[in-house]
DNA sequence: CGGACAAGCTGA
DNA sequence: CAGCTTGTCCGG
């Protein structure tokens, strides 16, 4: 590897060793001459981190002189581990290593990782989130080999930042120190809060949808700022002069002292990771800033109780706040017949105006419940008695074991049946017949292109509100599906849905308009979106979390898989801590604070086998 | 993780 | 008791 050219800001200070203390004297000449009769004072030893899962230990190596130079902490090297070669990550430089082991030499050094103090925040997420640090490291570390860091281009002037606005104000004021929430409409633009931020040197931006991330950071980009888009800027991030942009990942972005973190639509689902360890983004960047001494925004629209817990709250003027928000349309269906369709008569007047209206109904397929047109029985699976659900083609699909037939009555062996909760692909029929117009269909999985859709009426689940960009009206027909889902999110992720389609829509001077068929149109999330309150959501939250011992209130971990059973019996629960279960084959641990908790996770012992610690799932 | 090595099981 | 499986340990 040909020598970095290093930036002075860029060099490391290796830690120093512990003063000039008499190191021992003691030469060791091992038999099979692995170790040379060298001074012990020159040699140059690293302690490194296999990037092996189930590997949590580090191990010393000897440092080859002519590797000398390149290695610092975070280096990614190749080493010999038990007869493999396998990759690491050098955690500590210039150590001291233990007296009788034979030390073997690094085979390799790969190139530039993470930053030094990331390794210590991979160790506090492993902790918190109950998993191994080598797989938080990777998400620290280069995809492909970096060999050199790009330099900082010579000092060009700051570019103008805008004078007077407010939400450039508020992100200010927020950023005077420690942990504040930033609370902006969904159609108040977040890029003065980046400016703001960006005034006081680079920051880490991270947005829950890399789309999201990379139209800011061009933005910024394009004021005039240096800006690393992750995953693909990962060196210029590592640089460490640049503004840093990315999703989930940026949480371990390796850029070494960001002036900010700015965590965007903070409430977002997507922070956090499906797969174990579930760590969340914005938890993690909170405790980045937290140790690195620096400031941390989290903006929402709609603030989660952990972070109205994490910080002090900013709101706009209560005029800009409801500017920010769209008309919301709530549309009473409690005087209506069960069974009277979807279409109420105010979103058929949406329908038949000229405007561009994004239908959203969170049901795939024809039919999520059929009865016999003849005898009435409702549609169930033969073998497993669940509810069983009609798919794009008609035919009869069990939720619970995936036995198929076709539309068939069971009972009566009837081929007709009548829709008693209709999903999308047949809604879309409905609205075509309507609207005597072709209407599009969009979905996760089906669907044109993002906004590529050149129908004015679109029907779709939630993932619509991702792929269409504007809109006149966002039309809910069953949102009381999503406020009264079985899951103890649901009122928040119901909000989540109405910013995302306020987003679609605009502000209400700008003629944005959500309409809302439901028969609850006192509930919070409504009332809260209608009035541009959102504290009416976190409010009624809390209550409820407090009094049925949910998160925040209380912190859980869901225990599943083969092995879950093997864990808790092993499991010693301390003082504070209760296991719940089981249910569905699945453990709770809860307690009331997560040091408690995860204290507790981390003593207790792996049984070998299948086995999945999540620590505050999001669903229960 | 995956190799080494040891303790247990089978068959003559 | 060889030959094999299964389990536990440990790596610099």
């Amino acid at each position: 590897m040909a020598a970095d050219p290093q930036q002075p800001s860029l060099s490391f200070d290796p830690p120093q060793s512990e003063g000039l203390s008499e190191p021992d004297i003691e030469i060791t000449i091992s038999p099979d001459g692995i170790v040379a009769d060298i001074d012990l004072f020159d040699q140059h030893v690293v302690r490194v981190r296999p990037d092996v899962p189930a590997i949590d230990k580090t191990f010393d190596y000897l440092v080859p002189p002519q590797m000398s130079e390149q290695i610092r902490v975070g280096t990614i090297v190749r080493i010999a581990l038990h007869g493999r070669r396998v990759g690491g990550w050098v955690v500590e430089d210039r150590v001291e290593p233990p007296k009788g082991v034979k030390l073997q030499s690094l085979a390799k050094v790969s190139g530039w990782g993470p930053p030094p103090e990331l390794f210590d925040l991979a160790d506090w997420a492993s902790w918190r989130w109950a998993g191994r640090p080598a797989a938080l490291l990777n998400t620290a570390s280069p995809s492909t080999v970096v060999r050199g860091l790009p330099r900082a281009p010579a000092r060009t002037p700051p570019p103008a930042l805008i004078g007077s606005d407010e939400v450039h104000d508020l992100a200010q004021e927020a950023l005077a120190g420690g942990v504040a929430t930033l609370r902006i409409a969904p159609a108040v633009d977040p890029y003065p809060v980046l400016l703001a931020a960006a005034a006081l040197g680079p920051i880490l931006v991270a947005a829950p949808v890399a789309s999201m991330a990379r139209h800011l950071g061009v933005r910024l980009r394009r004021a005039g700022l240096p800006v690393a888009l992750l995953p693909d800027d990962w060196s210029l991030a590592r640089a460490g002069w640049a503004n840093v942009f990315g999703s989930r990942s940026a949480a371990f972005a390796p850029i070494a002292s960001p002036a900010a973190i700015v965590v965007l639509d903070e409430h977002d689902e997507s922070f956090q990771q499906e797969q174990a360890p579930t760590w969340n983004a914005r938890d993690v960047l909170v405790e980045r800033a937290r140790r690195a001494g620096i400031p941390c925004l989290l903006v929402s629209p709609t603030p989660s109780l952990e972070a109205l817990d994490a910080g002090r709250l900013i709101t706009q003027s209560r005029s800009a706040e409801r500017a920010g928000w769209p008309l919301v349309d709530l549309v009473d269906r409690r005087d209506e017949p069960p069974g009277s369709g979807l279409f109420s008569e105010r979103l058929v007047d949406a329908l038949r105006s000229d405007g561009r209206v994004v239908c959203i109904l969170n049901r795939k397929g024809r039919s999520r419940l059929s009865s016999c047109a003849a005898c009435g029985e409702v549609a169930a699976c033969e073998k497993c008695a669940a509810a069983v659900v009609q798919g794009d083609d008609g035919a009869l699909v069990c939720l619970r074991c995936d036995t198929v037939r076709p539309l068939l009555c069971v009972k009566c062996g009837g081929t007709k049946m009548k829709n008693l909760r209709a999903g999308v692909n047949r809604v879309r029929e409905e609205l075509e017949a309507l609207v005597r117009e072709p209407v599009a269909e969009l979905t996760a999985e089906r669907g044109t292109d993002a906004g590529g859709t050149g129908t004015r009426v679109i029907v779709g689940t939630e993932a619509a509100l991702y792929r269409v960009h504007n809109a006149d009206v966002v039309a809910f027909l069953d949102f009381d599906q999503e406020l009264l889902a079985p899951r103890y999110r649901a009122a928040e992720e119901a909000m989540a849905l109405l910013v995302r389609a306020a987003r679609v829509v605009g502000g209400r001077e700008g003629g944005g308009r959500l309409l809302v068929q439901t028969r609850l149109p006192h509930h919070e999330v409504l009332q809260g979106a209608l009035l541009a309150e959102p504290t009416r959501v976190s409010d009624a939250e809390r209550a409820r979390r407090e009094s049925l011992g949910f998160p925040p209130a209380k912190v859980m971990a869901l225990i599943s898989g083969a092995a879950a059973e093997a864990w808790v019996n092993a499991f010693v629960a301390p003082i504070g801590v209760d296991v719940l279960g089981p249910a569905d084959g699945r453990w709770i641990v809860r307690a009331s604070d997560h040091d408690t908790l995860c204290n507790a996770l981390a003593a207790a012992s792996r049984p070998s086998g299948r086995l999945r610690i999540e620590v505050d799932p999001l669903r229960f």
